[in-house]
DNA sequence: TTCTCCATGTAAGAAGTTACATGATTGC
DNA sequence: GCAATCATGTAACTTCTTACATGGAGAA
């Protein structure tokens, strides 16, 4: 369900063909929700059967169309239902939390090979996190300039420090990661 | 995959029956992994044509059998050889993120209400993990003295803090979580 | 003309969810 | 005798992954 919320609230900010949403779900958005394009063309039509988006048909070239997704009211209606309701949190489910959890099974020197790398990602993660939120802090992307255009000038810096504040959270928690595993490494090597 | 992994280091520990294991992945490694009872089954029959689990028939009453099932040497070869070996992070895909990236939509006493409720779920996880860590330095667990009755006892001390240290990284980033949603909750309000 | 990007699909399979179904055994 | 627990399954469905497949348009 949670890939159909994720491509309303994207194209809630600007109407977009499968194709752009494909490059979105691959890059930005990638930080908070990854999706491969042989799951979204089909999404894209499930969900216009369903009512919740609308396909435009735009000619490029002579022979060449691309169809530009938006939302239909009924798109809006399901998307701000489902934002406002509370739901149940995902189950646990990290293959590195299974892989630390045995890491007494192996030698030291491979466990701390292995954290070394988690660091290095949780890091890079965090880097990008923070750099993204930058970003939006300064109105900075495309898509949120197009989604201001249609908001409130008053609510333009309220807007643009909500968005921002979700990658701060994607980097305090990779940071957070980063530095337990640091901890475990020097556990690992201790006495 | 990872599912897989995870059951043969719970079983490393311990042969078990799937009845166990269906439990266990239920609570304990809940936190972890979660992974319903409907999964398990056939999962542990597939690990057990692959060879890597061998399950014996224990009698339990004059009809009914239970299947234990333990680790192969060659289910332990795999273990070791995926824990010694970095692997690509999960593709991120939190449906809560997806919810606060368009909080901007929605009324701010809704999301406020949301964002309380997640702040209740990540302070009671927090909670129950480092519960749970004390109960590991604590060698106060079934699985823990189980698996240490296997292992040198000069390693005891090292292998409980190992572990505990699992379960203090899932609570300190719940507490990121829950205090990263306290800040948002001030963003809503503010100006 | 060839390479890159635009644009959209399909198919097979693994993983995970939800629900239903059955029977034995133990303890009260 | 009854309830809770032990023990194991199946079926239908959604989601996600990996890989293959096709062709137009624009630029060098």
């Amino acid at each position: 369900m949670s890939l159909q919320h994720a491509l309303l609230g994207v194209l809630e900010a600007r109407p977009m063909s499968g194709y752009d949403l494909v490059q979105f779900f691959d890059s930005s958005t990638g930080w908070i929700w990854a999706a491969p394009q042989s799951q979204i063309y089909p999404t894209l039509r499930r969900m216009e059967r369903a009512g919740l988006i609308s396909g435009d048909d735009e000619p490029r070239g002579p022979k060449l169309t691309r169809t530009v997704y938006s939302v239909t009211p009924q798109g809006r209606t399901e998307l701000e239902q489902w934002l406002s309701t509370p739901h149940d949190p995902a189950p646990p489910r990290d293959p590195f939390l299974v892989q630390a959890l045995n890491f007494d099974e192996i030698d030291v020197e491979k466990a701390h090979a292995v954290l070394e790398q988690f660091i290095a990602e949780q890091e890079k993660s965090a880097d990008e996190a923070e750099a993204h939120r930058d970003r939006l802090l300064a109105k900075d992307t495309m898509l949120l300039k197009e989604r201001l255009t249609r908001r409130d000038p008053a609510d333009h810096d309220r807007i643009a420090r909500l968005k921002a504040h979700v990658f701060a959270g994607v980097a305090a928690v990779a940071r957070t990661r980063a530095e337990w595993a640091r901890e475990g490494q020097r556990l690992l090597t201790e006495d």
